[in-house]
DNA sequence: TTTAGCACTTACGCTATTTGAGTGCTAAGA
DNA sequence: TCTTAGCACTCAAATAGCGTAAGTGCTAAA
């Protein structure tokens, strides 16, 4: 029955295939012989359409979905799409107008323009985005105080040379003295600062207690605190845009996959890593492609934007895996350029 | 036809109403004669059954799907249950249990208990809870300041004297001083310290722009600033818990529908005014009680606690019409005596 | 190699038909 | 006067049957 498995596509092959894409991803319906026969420019009857057909089955590139349906893509067929197929048509010029737009405002923090990102890139493409601050690998604390606000409250400020700013605010104990605060916070700001991230995650486990230790008696609370705070200064790099979008393209709408889902999304840690960052270009995942066995039936079209000195980020819009890739690919791609502007703009802007 | 419509139901009509609602809401079919029959624990035949439902629905109590099937209870039908025919049996003892054990950490700030009973009485509940923090209804600026963070980042800090804290980071403009910030956060502190939210916010329209002008050419970005983070003092009280249970309970699946209530969750004005407290108690509104047009196919049931001195707050569950009242009635009580116990716990040992 | 022709398959939409749970009404019994 | 057995009737939901449209694979001729 195998004939023994062909690895190139004839050029009449790739025309079909990609062809089925194009149609079933617009309209959502296996495609038939004799309709693709009208559609085509090429001049060849159905039938020969219908041999070509069972040739890509034969080679996993198309399906059925039952013995006498029309044929649609097989995740090998839109891997195939995806790496020969697109055509890099322009992106939209009124898309590229509107991702300026959006970003030529001013913004107060890094953290607004890459939460807005989110935001417009899942209203342009209808699907979820997903983005990620640019990761200084070696981004060093810059300073830390604490700001007392009456009442024995006291908010905690943390600062980090790439300019990412984390505060938490918290009650301390009756038995604190203010000097006693102000002995730690200096303490911390001779030790630590100037440190990368992972060194003083390290030194927070056994040689800052022992030091806050000769100051206080109980140094844990405290120093629980300043690890928080640490915490979500190193973590919360990360926003998703269009969350209630996956509701319109969910291949499964029963609600516990969707709260799996949506679980997802919030813990960061599990959608970085599945987001790996490649190489600098934009990136494709198809199906089971994606390592998280959750987004197994989606695809996954991810984009790196770089922002030199200040590090590396990334873009990712999730959709079903029949979307449309071309324009998918071109939309990341024109974003992830402007973003990486926009960025550059705003360090400049803030550096000088 | 209409034989005048009696305004009192007798004890049997009462029971069979009950059963009526609470068959209903456990198994969500309508509920015919000769099921009820069996189920009562007054001994009478599928026939009687059938002449007192007839009644019943004359008075609109209940009413049928079709004309063959059995009844549901009507919107008055509920209405009269939740009146009259709620039975209070006590709270189950382990969710009462429960609620202490999860209100029994220790907690930072007021928000984050709030926060923490949001998620604890969706789970308790399955379906969507809202919590509203204390009002004050005379909360007053207590403070304002900005900390400098280095280049140009400026944190604003705004805090209330009722111990709300809210905070900014923003870049301030190269053509400010710090001397001219200082100055303008000296005449806030000097103008606005100690006057109620709504005060300022008239102040801020005309009198504080003139006078801030003489020490900037600006002054309307950074008003802008100080406008916004108190905006967020002001309107940050509100918190949503088990958003995704509407997936469960939601009457329309259309996922147009379901982003209209989304957006409403994050309308906090708009949810405020839906919940509009009233007296001490807990209270129920049913369907079409409820103002807001989105929400008039569920039902809630609210309950206020208080805090003494420090106001009062809300909590919510929202759920199907079609829910165990008795249940969340006696959730609903028991949970606002327990946060309220426990936030004047937490104050207490605040202000001493 | 291509194509016309043909037998075959399958989903989908229609139209009965059956079944089961339930109702209202009537007339007899308590 | 209230209760109840009995009966004819209704309707939703499930099931079965049937025609249609779109599609396929295969064969044989061009």
């Amino acid at each position: 029955m195998l004939k023994g498995v062909i690895k190139t596509l004839t050029e009449r092959q790739k025309v079909i295939l990609q062809a089925i894409v194009r149609e079933y991803t617009e309209t959502g319906a296996a495609v038939g012989s004799k309709a693709l026969a009208a559609r085509l420019p090429i001049h060849v009857s159905s039938a020969t359409i219908r041999n070509e057909m069972a040739s890509l089955e034969e080679q996993g590139y198309v399906q059925k979905e039952h013995t006498s349906s029309g044929r649609i893509p097989s995740l090998a067929g839109y891997r195939y799409y995806v790496d020969h197929l697109v055509n890099n048509d322009a992106v939209a010029h009124a898309d590229i107008q509107l991702i300026q737009n959006e970003l030529s405002g001013s913004f107060n923090k890094i953290d607004e323009i890459i939460e807005e990102s989110a935001n417009l890139l899942s209203e342009l493409t209808s699907y979820t985005a997903f983005t990620l601050k640019p990761e200084q690998a070696d981004a060093r604390l810059s300073g830390f105080r604490l700001v007392p606000l009456g009442n024995r409250q006291v908010m905690a400020i943390l600062v980090m040379d790439s300019g990412e700013v984390a505060n938490q605010t918290f009650t301390i104990p009756r038995s604190m003295s203010s000097d006693q605060l102000e002995t730690v916070v200096r303490l911390i700001n001779d030790q630590l600062v100037g440190l990368p991230i992972t060194e003083i995650v390290d030194k927070l486990r056994v040689e800052i207690p022992a030091k806050v230790g000769q100051y206080m008696q109980t140094p844990e609370g405290f120093l629980q605190i300043f690890g928080r705070v640490l915490d979500q200064a190193a973590t919360e790099r990360f926003f998703v845009g269009g969350r209630l979008n996956l509701l319109n393209f969910s291949v499964n709408h029963n609600p516990q996959d969707l709260k799996s889902l949506y679980q997802l999304f919030d813990t960061s840690d599990d959608i970085a890593s599945v987001l790996s960052p490649p190489d600098n270009k934009v990136q494709v995942k198809i199906g089971n492609e994606i390592t998280n066995d959750l987004l197994k039936h989606y695809s996954l079209v991810t984009g790196t934007y770089d922002v030199g000195s200040h590090g590396r980020g990334m873009i990712a819009v999730l959709g079903p895996t029949r979307m449309p890739y071309s324009r998918m690919i071109g939309l990341v791609g024109a974003f992830r350029q402007e973003l990486a502007a926009k960025l550059l703009d705003y360090y400049r802007n803030l550096d000088d």
